[in-house]
RNA sequence: GUGGUUGUGGCGAAGCGGUUAACGCACCGGAUUGUGGCUCCGGCACUCGUGGGUUCAAGUCCCAUCAGCCACCCCA
């Protein structure tokens, strides 16, 4: 148990976390772009506030949430996604008191726990953007666009954007009757989670993976069908936008988001070969949870992406992501004296600009080129007794194996200029 | 929460009841008392996820447990 990692979470080591780093700063460069701020809000909130923000039926809420009480004795939760705390902080700060609309993104750890699979974990990475304070829906089809932006971006292809309207709390009303009226004779024929659903909320019906539910559930009215005129007129500027926009798209009537805040717009983007859990992105709008979280009745949208997912697709699809910079000179060195010699120049060397390995374990010449070769430096410098005495050291060029002696005082300008040139060969 | 599957050195992987747990890669050292990448030689698991049990004998069989992977569910 002392040297292993609790369940669903994972470790970033050295070797992966390029692409993070890389992956993150596209993200980043793309909110600049589309008018985005960053907020960094707690990863731990009251408990309540995502009881109330993403909503108590829900399976996030129900049976996903790290809770515990703290010292204190307040329930605390890690928070399992980041647009109820952004909520709450832009209600906190009354931000809604300056210019609307206020645009945020995030990036940073979420917590859910779930039982691990291939794309899910109990600790992932989410990258999210928040609108508040407008309800054009060329925002919505913006918002998107934007998130199809990143992955093209990124490399990936072959997305599919799914796009549904949930409606309104009246048009859903009125379609829920519907509905339940429809269903009403099968209920007993449905599977049996479908069967405690229909209740609670039919709408989850239509989303049902269960072949026999899905035959059953084939004519149901669709939201669609019942979106009030409001609603409808929203929905059809999204697809006129989204058109303007060039995002392709296709609709999807039975796409319901696990979360209870949305409203009218709902699309989640979804990539394929990564396993069962294909969505790498979601996210819709929320025209009334910040009324719901105490704030003043103010439209939302927003959207989050799973970065463990796009990474995972990335790999899927055979992209390579540009990496760091590899060691361009390393330093051998032998001895006491030269070892001191060579930390010196070391140092000369990095505050010009090169990026300098040497040897920390007083190994033998011959390991220390070896390191350098596992390191595919272009040259190695070799500082050692027959060398100090004549005041020069041996620079070798290891690609070609030649080398020549370099006087001392010359010898950084030297490499500053041999790399410089081994640059620009590449 | 349910189901399937796997768990042997840093990694990959043999062994499937019986003397010292193959092999490959990686790593370390040597052949070259100061020169890498190729080659050759040598070294590297008191131990088989963990805990019980069966047996004269268990990495090999049984049970439990933990973990990985995959699927359901749900979602990023």
């Amino acid at each position: 148990m002392l040297t292993t990692r609790p369940r669903g979470t994972n470790d970033l080591l050295p070797k992966e976390i390029e692409k993070w780093h890389y992956l993150e700063s596209i993200l980043r460069q793309v909110a600049a772009l589309y008018g985005y701020q960053e907020i960094r809000t707690p990863i731990f909130e009251h408990t309540e506030l995502f009881q109330r923000g993403v909503g108590e039926s829900t399976d996030i809420v129900e049976k996903e949430m790290y809770t515990f009480l703290d010292r204190g004795e307040r329930s605390l939760t890690l928070r399992p996604e980041a647009t109820a705390s952004t909520v709450r902080a832009f209600l906190e700060h009354k931000l809604y008191a300056g210019s609307l609309p206020l645009k945020f993104y995030y990036v940073g750890p979420m917590f859910r726990y779930d039982r691990p699979q291939a794309g899910r974990y109990r600790q992932f990475h989410q990258f999210g953007v928040e609108a508040f304070g407008s309800q054009d829906p060329g925002l919505d089809a913006e918002v998107i666009a934007m998130a199809m932006d990143i992955y093209e971006r990124l490399g990936l292809h072959d997305l599919v954007v799914e796009l549904n309207s949930v409606g309104c709390p009246h048009c859903r009303q009125a379609h829920r009757q519907v509905l339940q009226e429809y269903l009403k004779e099968k209920v007993t024929a449905l599977c049996v989670t479908c069967q405690g659903r229909f209740a609670k909320n039919p709408l989850r019906i239509l989303d049902c993976k269960n072949a026999h539910c899905r035959k059953l559930v084939a004519e149901a009215p669709t939201i669609e069908q019942m979106l009030c005129e409001e609603c409808r007129d929203h929905f059809q500027l999204v697809q006129e936008y989204l058109q303007e926009l060039q995002v392709p798209y296709t609709l999807n009537p039975s796409l319901v988001r696990g979360l209870d805040y949305y409203t009218k717009t709902a699309f989640e983007i979804v990539a394929q070969g990564i396993g069962a859990q294909s969505s790498i992105g979601g996210g819709g709008r929320y025209d009334d949870l910040i009324e719901e979280c105490g704030g003043p009745a103010m439209p939302g949208i927003g959207y989050a992406m799973g970065l463990e997912r796009i990474l995972l697709t990335l790999e899927e699809q055979g992209v390579v992501l540009p990496t760091q910079a590899k060691t361009q000179i390393f330093l051998a060195a032998l001895g006491e004296e030269a070892q001191k010699i060579g930390a010196g120049l070391a140092q000369e060397l990095r505050k010009a600009g090169v990026i300098v390995e040497r040897d920390y374990l007083g190994r033998s010449l011959k390991a220390q080129l070896k390191a350098a070769n596992r390191l595919q430096t272009a040259i190695t410098v070799i500082l050692g007794e027959e060398e100090l005495a004549k005041g020069a050291a041996v620079v070798r060029k290891m690609q070609e194996g030649r080398q020549k002696v370099v006087p001392l005082p010359e010898l950084v300008a030297y490499l500053v200029r041999e790399n410089k040139g081994g640059d620009m060969d590449e």
